[in-house]
DNA sequence: CGCGTTCTTGACTGCTTTCAAAGATGGTGG
DNA sequence: CCACCATCTTTGAAAGCAGTCAAGAACGCG
């Protein structure tokens, strides 16, 4: 079993999907013959271009990727991440045509998404994709609401608190650090502000002990506070969803 | 068979679901058959509550509902309308919560929505819910970009076109006319502004002839401009799906 | 006709953007 | 090992879009 570049110690894909239903050792057994099937997808290279046909739904298995919209003026707005043990590409309907560029952020390692097999009442893993599904949409919920009413900090406050959460999910989070392997402008194009309003909020939220950041990783250092000022609380999405807090 | 109060003279329900995928007579019969037994939800009543089990998948017959975020402190953002043909309460996993708080924002009639008997790879209305599903993701996605990176005038020219789009999709649109039986102050709560802001800017809207305003009817008088003001296009979601345009 | 809701208007404030340029930082090849 | 270049972060000053607060006009309903 070979290591896989950038993050990912263990799986992060048999550890979210587990994390989202139970798992057959059959399913993960899946799941890792699907890894060794694995590309990589260089930073900044597209995985999904909106309109074309989506050929291989996929599980994001190392580093970070972006749904995107572009403006013809240049302006850019990231719908959400995609983070490791993501799905990405799973579609309900036939023909499906993706909805949306997808893009690579950092560098990117993609393993094809093992078939549930049957059953979908059933099966772990189509229970998995489904809760998984749920919880996208909850996100984009989330994302509404915060370009929507939030102020510059408040969005900063509650996109850490959700990414960190979803990060943890992955396996990838201690309890309060969470690795952010990317630029403030591309922070900016995700929280609907400019490159330099990010970089002075950030400076401010740093000054007044919210955050601590170093090597590319957010520490919470009050996440308290941080929880107050953008009015957040955990997800529940579904009532059999294993719980992480 | 009784008409239905507000809007609606043939059935949205049909109108929408036949556009989004064939359905055999049998299948516009159970539309139908549900329709008799609808309810009535009344102005400003919840419909769903963010958190709570749902119990039953619907179809809005009639009326404008709303998915809505609220923040301790009052603030207020509607992630997404819920028009006529709409489905409602709809999911892919057991024991599903409803990830928002949906409501009635008019008057609505809503009619549990007929299960697709079996097949979920061919029946058509099966297809017609899982596009339906896929078209929704697709409205979250516009609508972050939108919020995310358009000016208070994009946002109510891209807003005003796609609404015109949905309500033509349920039939109930003519070629530059639509319906807005909301307040300025549900639309600036939709748009992430405040109802003086989004007052002022249809004002600007009107004078320069992009549209009239007469009686909760809006006319896109100008649609081109209208849609090189917010870099509009139509949508494309899945390759079978039945175009409008 | 009267009252509550919705729309409209004005003046002022302020958060965020814009434009530019100066520091850091990191990776690469000589 | 260091110079060099590209990328990223930081800083400053000025302008602008949208918000806030308040009050008056218009509208719709009973």
């Amino acid at each position: 079993m070979s290591s896989v570049p950038d993050i990912a110690p263990a799986s992060a894909a048999v550890a979210r999907l587990s994390a989202l239903a139970a798992l057959t050792q059959g399913e993960r057994a899946m799941i890792e013959e699907s890894e060794q099937r694995s590309w990589i997808v260089g930073k900044h290279r597209e995985i999904l271009r909106e309109g074309r046909p989506v050929i291989q739904p996929a599980i994001l298995l190392s580093g970070w990727a972006a749904r995107t919209r572009n403006f013809r003026d240049g302006r850019r707005q990231i719908l959400s991440f995609l983070l490791p043990g993501d799905l990405l590409g799973h579609c309900r309907h036939r023909d499906p045509l993706a909805a949306t560029t997808v893009g690579a952020v950092t560098n990117c390692v993609l393993a094809p998404a093992p078939d549930p097999l049957g059953d979908p009442g059933e099966g772990g893993l189509a229970a998995a994709y489904a809760t998984s599904s749920a919880i996208e949409d909850y996100y984009l919920f989330r994302q509404i609401a915060r370009l929507g009413r939030l102020s510059a900090q408040e969005r900063l406050a509650d996109w850490m608190l959700e990414t960190h959460d979803r990060c943890a999910l992955a396996g990838l989070a201690s309890a309060f650090r969470f690795p952010m392997p990317i630029t403030q402008e591309v922070l900016a194009d995700v929280l609907g502000l400019t490159s330099v309003h990010v970089n002075r909020t950030l400076q401010i939220m740093r000054k007044s002990g919210l955050i601590e950041m170093n090597d590319r990783t957010i520490c919470l250092a009050d996440p308290r506070r941080l929880a107050a000022l953008a009015d957040y609380s955990p997800m529940r999405v579904a009532a059999t969803m294993t719980q992480t807090r």
